[in-house]
RNA sequence: GCUGGGAUGGCGUAAUGGUAGCCGCGCCUGCCUUAGGAGCAGGUCCCUUCGGGGGUGGAGGUUCGAGUCCUCUUCCCAGCACCA
């Protein structure tokens, strides 16, 4: 019998059209109920329209959200327009029409398509933050951030993106570029607004503790974002030597002249070699301009300034990283560890606006300071041992505490005439070593070096060329049966001829010499460490960046660096103190598009905000509304708009004419859904208490480091001015995975590989594009579109269509064990987001739907409720031609009942020796008497055993037998 | 480089530490037909001497038992990256 297919058009429209005169969806709070807040990330309606991605995560929010419902809570699952900011403002600008009217008709487009989908948002509370009652309560906002000192006026040079003519965050960047077009920015000086966010750095990190529900990638963006650094700051007293009185100067706490850096690693102190401190460095400007100049190359210093200057962010940062400076002559400045006299030089690998725009240089153990001074030829010092474990048995450094060692010396040691080096091959154990010693009393390491030559090989006349630094063994002494710990100090030696003396027989019994290779004794040496010392031999030294035990460093040394950093730090005067890479938010856009910034200037008052009564700033109509790119606004132009009165003393005044950025309205606006049309308030206390927090919240994973962080912090302000009661916004966060194109690229117009969602839903209607899009595979998941799966989404919906003619009044029994698994799994899934499981589910009970042959009414209506959140028209229709009462989507979610889910019997595998031979079909809670009684009757499982008698017996009831013979 | 996430048939994927590959797509065989993006039935990891054997990126380990837990490693995706 062929089956048929619904007529997908004629549902979709007539259920759409009944939900909408009976208000099905519409949201109260009612203080009776449970309430459940589901919320999309909503759109910025952008000329393109929607393609089938878009409404993934709009499908996911309508299917919990009906889930909620059926469950007798009070929803609350809105939906409203993103709308100012650039890309609606440059798609007007290129299309030659208004902003408002290129908006107007992209939310009608957006509207339209969404409608046909059958979403349940209830359309009364859409809001669009480009209208004034919306922006009234954006700028109400800034003001309340002016007023509590977090916005404020600054003329540090910012980020300008030199196509969109406007200022930008540092969240509108991507590597140097505009997020939105792609120019390279540069820096530029403005007077600017900005929001002081860094003042909620510790909190927004923090918290994320309290967001359990967020994706790990999510929290751990933000985190990177917020990027806390704990560390110390030192000062470096300059010394002068121009002008000897300069050395006598104070300041107003007694200290003389000095820099300020900010480190994370005090415990590399002894290991600084130089200072280095950023050109925008505060210093520099007055050092330069003093009339006695401090500085004997002052010309130059000044060049490389401007050269700094002159180049853009990317050039600063990417150019290769090659690094380049300038020494400052006539300063120095001191090591407050050691007192040693060390120079300063200006680079730009050194950030004027992180910490203290100065850092003290490693070259030793920091990648950058070591390229810098291997550039400069400046002293490369190793203060930490790279250290090696050797465990001979697993366990004895748990035991015994290791014995320390100081000085020991390991010898690369050269052939006088050949390109060979000494190894030493042990006789007894298979070790393969370079030759080592212990320092003795009384001898320099290089006096040893040479005895140790002697006693061992008998070779006379070594000469020590270099020192190669030191590496650190732990390592178990078999001979001596203890643990050690030594300080490996590498010396590299040449031998000057063959001379040589007999040596004592002890020696001889230990090892023998062999002339290998560097190549050959990469292979042949045992230790790490000796390895280590023969790569430092052949490539030279690389900054080691980890923890270790100090070498070099006086009273420190032998010490573990982490453990001694501490007191190193209190040693040298260090104070705590935490940074973050997180900036503070750039708040001004030279651009129309946007929500005027309520502020006024005044001749006489200075800077005024504009009183709250006097809210909204209405956005003027204007015909010209292009950047002017002088860093002016284009509201600057209009005078009658600009040109206002000082609420204070009623002189003349004029407005501020910068807008705010396109993540102003979206900060805020999940509140406003709460409450969307108060004329009082933002939003009403008995509305944020009852609604508050966001209970799931669903977008694109790219706002991770943008919205999302503007968000966490204006409600954290809000929480604390007491509009917000929750000290977090969103509960529970989804991030929805992309749909690309069947060609496996994005969906773009530039590809011609864009699905429209309308053609999907004329062709196989909104229940089909619903169920395909929760099919397609777990929700977070990047999954290419794939028409052909569709069909099969639909082939499912026509199966059951088909099925409302198997119908029969009475219970079927064998289906009722079915039924209420795919009760419970369904249940199960849709608050867990796991929509593709939930469906396979209902597809299986399909299945065996089909295979009975007919189904009980009440199990039908029960089927339907499951599948009604995803497929709501299909699910309506069907419901009301099986008698149901009511909307289907108000009716009440089936219960599992937990009798049916126990099976009377279960097939369980049966395992013998670990491999499964058979299996048996028993009582879930048969005993383990029954079950190996069952077991040793199938045949399988009888050859397996060959008549030998199961040793051992796991059973796990209603899993698994394992007999073990 | 650092951090987070991942790797299972031809494809999307599924498996509280317990029979690997459920569900769907595609494909194969046959049937039916008003020839469709249709329907129905069966099949679809690899090898096999038909007894079995192997198989979840790779190598080890823990366990009676590992796709799942641990260690190392390769590759892919994402965020950050001259932030001291």
């Amino acid at each position: 019998m062929a089956k048929e297919s619904y007529d997908h058009k004629n549902i979709d429209e007539k259920w759409q059209a009944r939900w909408r005169e009976d208000n099905t969806y519409r949201t109260e709070s009612d203080a009776g109920k449970e309430k459940a807040y589901v919320l999309d990330m909503f759109p910025y309606p952008s000329g393109e329209g929607l393609h089938v991605g878009h409404p993934k995560g709009y499908i996911a929010t309508d299917v919990y959200s009906r889930h909620q419902r059926m469950q007798g809570k009070s929803v609350l699952h809105p939906m409203g327009w993103d709308a100012f900011g650039l890309p609606a403002e440059n798609y007007a600008l290129k299309n030659k029409v208004h902003p408002r009217l290129a908006v107007e008709k992209n939310i009608a487009t957006f509207k339209e398509q969404l409608q046909k989908i059958g979403f349940d948002y209830d359309w009364s509370r859409e809001i669009n933050t480009t209208d004034p009652e919306y922006y009234h309560w954006t700028q109400w906002i800034f003001l309340k951030l002016y007023e509590h000192g977090l916005a404020f006026r600054s003329e540090e040079p910012i980020n300008w993106c030199p196509s969109c003519m406007t200022g930008l965050a540092n969240e509108d960047l991507d590597q140097g570029r505009c997020e939105r077009c792609d120019t390279p920015v540069v820096k530029k000086q403005l007077p600017q607004w900005v929001l002081k966010i860094t003042d909620y750095a510790d909190r927004l990190l923090a918290d994320l503790e309290h967001l359990p529900k967020w994706p790990e990638h999510i929290k751990e963006s933000q985190r990177n974002w917020i990027g806390r650094s704990e560390g110390v700051e030192l000062d470096f007293t300059i010394s002068f030597k121009k002008n000897p009185a300069d050395n006598d100067w104070r300041d107003a706490d007694g200290k003389p002249a000095h820099f300020t850096i900010f480190t994370t690693r005090p415990d590399t102190l002894f290991g600084v070699t130089y200072v280095v401190i950023a050109p925008e460095h505060p210093w520099l400007m007055q050092a330069l301009r003093e009339s006695h100049d401090v500085l004997e190359n002052g010309s130059e210093i000044r060049n490389y300034l401007d050269a700094t200057a002159a180049k853009s962010e990317i050039e600063r940062t990417a150019e290769g990283k090659e690094k380049t400076g300038v020494k400052l002559e006539g300063i120095s400045v001191v090591n407050p560890i050691n007192g040693e006299e060390i120079p300063v030089y200006v680079a730009d690998y050194v950030l004027g606006n992180y910490g203290t725009g100065a850092v003290m240089a490693v070259p030793g153990h920091d990648e950058r300071d070591f390229a810098f001074a291997t550039k400069f030829g400046l002293e490369v010092k190793q203060v930490i041992a790279p250290p090696f474990k050797q465990t001979v048995e697993p366990g004895i450094f748990r035991e015994n505490e290791p014995v320390f060692v100081n000085d020991g010396i390991i010898c690369i040691i050269k052939h006088w005439s050949e390109d060979t080096y000494l190894a030493l091959k042990w006789k007894k154990v298979a070790w393969g070593t370079l030759l080592t010693g212990v320092v003795d009393e009384g001898l320099s390491a290089e006096e040893t070096v040479t005895k140790e030559i002697r006693e061992e090989t008998g070779y006379l006349n070594p000469k020590i060329v270099r020192k190669l630094g030191a590496v650190d063994g732990l390592f178990y002494h078999v001979p001596k049966q203890v643990n050690k710990h030594v300080h490996g100090h590498i010396f590299y030696v040449e031998l000057e001829n063959a001379d040589r003396e007999g040596i004592a027989d002890e020696e001889n019994e230990k090892h023998d010499i062999v002339w290998l290779t560097s190549e050959e004794l990469k292979d042949f040496l045992t230790p790490d460490t000796h390895k280590y010392a023969l790569d430092v031999f052949t490539h030279g030294y690389q900054p080691y960046l980890g923890e270790g035990s100090l070498m070099d460093s006086g009273a420190f040394t032998g010490r573990e660096s982490n453990e001694a950093m501490a007191d190193l730090a209190a040693l040298a005067g260090g104070r705590s103190v935490t940074n973050y890479r997180l900036r503070d938010w750039v708040f001004s856009r030279q651009r129309y598009w946007g929500e005027p910034i309520p502020m006024l200037y005044c001749d006489a008052c200075g800077v005024v905000p504009v009183p709250y009564e006097n809210l909204p700033v209405r956005l003027p109509e204007v015909e010209h509304y292009e950047p002017t790119g002088t860093g002016e606004s284009p509201l600057a132009a209009i005078t009658d708009w600009v040109n206002t009165t000082c609420p204070n003393c009623k002189g003349p005044a004029k407005r501020e004419t910068n807008t705010m950025p396109q993540w102003a309205g979206s900060s805020w606006y999940y509140l406003r859904f709460m409450d969307p049309h108060n004329d009082n308030a933002l939003v009403s206390p008995e509305d944020e208490k009852y609604w508050s927090p966001v209970d799931v919240y669903v977008g694109g994973a790219e706002h991770a480091t943008r919205h999302l962080i503007y968000a966490r912090f204006w409600h954290k302000f809000l929480y604390d001015i007491k509009v917000a009661t929750t000290i977090e916004p969103f509960t529970e966060l989804h991030s929805v995975g992309l749909v690309i194109a069947e060609d496996g690229r994005k969906m773009s117009k530039r590809f011609g590989n864009v699905i429209n969602p309308d053609d999907v839903v004329e062709r196989f209607g909104a229940d089909a594009f619903r169920v395909y899009e929760m099919f397609m595979g777990p929700f977070e998941n990047t999954i290419a579109w794939n028409t052909s799966s569709l069909v099969g989404a639909r082939r499912f919906l026509d199966r059951i269509y088909t099925f409302r003619n198997k119908i029969v009044p009475e219970e079927i029994a064998e289906l009722s064990r079915s039924l209420h698994k795919t009760i419970q799994k369904v249940s199960d899934d849709i608050p867990a987001f796991r929509f593709n499981t939930a469906i396979s589910a209902m597809m299986i009970l399909l299945n065996d739907m089909e295979a009975a042959g007919k189904m009980g009414n009440d199990q039908w209506k029960a089927f339907l409720r499951l599948l009604a959140p995803f497929a709501p028209h299909l699910c309506e229709e069907l419901w009301q031609l099986a008698g149901g009462t009511g909307s289907i989507h108000l009716a009440t979610w089936p219960e599992a009942n937990p009798a049916l889910l126990v099976e009377d019997t279960v097939v369980i595998g049966v395992q013998v020796a670990g491999k499964r031979r058979g299996e048996i079909t028993i009582s879930p809670s048969a005993s383990e008497e029954e079950a190996v009684q069952a077991a040793l009757l199938d045949p399988g499982v009888a050859k397996a055993l060959g008549g030998a008698k199961p040793g051992q017996i796991v059973y796990r009831e209603g899993r698994i037998l394992n007999l073990i013979p």
